[in-house]
DNA sequence: GTCGGTGCAAATGCTTTGCATTGAT
DNA sequence: ATCAATGCAAAGCATTTGCACCGAC
């Protein structure tokens, strides 16, 4: 997973910011979870692996990685902020359970071609989607 | 628009709940205002047209409405909650300007089919969706 | 007359920020 | 050495909640 560092590095390098410690093992964590996260879960990831490092600067970092375009916020109807990785891999999207929260992921290419067409038609230029199945997923289906 | 006046109230009785005041100025501002709101632009409606209702009470409505099927969450970048009506209508989705914030509702049928030919094919139920597409409107467009 | 509703103000809980200290280059 | 980064604790803010009073049924 180097390209995502080094992406990261000439993203800071690009603005006179420093590659420190704790942002490298921030974004190792991330890049080794791979799946939606919160911060908090995030913490405790880097906690594991003997990381230090304050809720702060995570939520710093965050910023940072988003303006990198190496992760992207996922809108889910909690208060908490959910992120993934975005880099490379055309966006994800989610079908989630609104009795338990589980979610599954896919990729939709015609979500793709459906965005582009409409935004041609209003003259626009799409740079992302979002697409969120809300269902119940079976284990959690009443009877 | 009696009918979601009708829906509201049923709904409301259903729980043993009363139809007060507050929540038909409520509701009828939200029917009035017939686009994507914050609680506080709410609460400004309200107070423009007379009717004298907390904040608190605003929030406490909104959960009712959204169990009634009536409004429900629209997910933006931003810290605030959106809502829209949502009775009836198809799932509004939206391409939202990411230079200006400007969006244009569309709805765009071939999702519903997507989402449940989705749904199906992992087993789940799918009781709804959402779709944003984020882009740059020719107004804000650089050159 | 009974519960549920409302307003107010206080409490929450995620996220941001100010500031003194630490550290990458 | 310099200028940015970090940690901590305090501040911000949207939303929620406890409580005493009010009002719909």
């Amino acid at each position: 997973m180097a390209p995502l560092c080094a992406i990261f590095r000439r993203h800071l390098k690009s603005l006179n910011l420093k590659y420190t410690p704790e942002r490298a093992g921030i974004l190792d964590a991330i890049i080794e979870r791979d799946a939606i996260f919160e911060v908090d879960e995030l913490l405790v990831d880097l906690r594991t692996r003997g990381v230090r490092v304050s809720k702060a600067t995570v939520y710093r970092t965050m910023k940072l990685l988003q303006d990198a375009g190496i992760i992207s916020q996922v809108l889910f109807d909690s208060k908490q902020t959910h992120y993934q990785l975005a880099y490379g891999q055309g966006a994800r999207d989610h079908m989630v359970c609104v009795r338990s929260g589980k979610y599954i992921e896919f990729v939709a290419p015609e979500l793709t071609a459906l965005r582009e067409r409409l935004a041609t038609e209003h003259g626009w230029s799409a740079v992302g989607h979002r697409f969120q199945i809300y269902a119940v997923s079976p284990e959690s289906a009443p009877e």
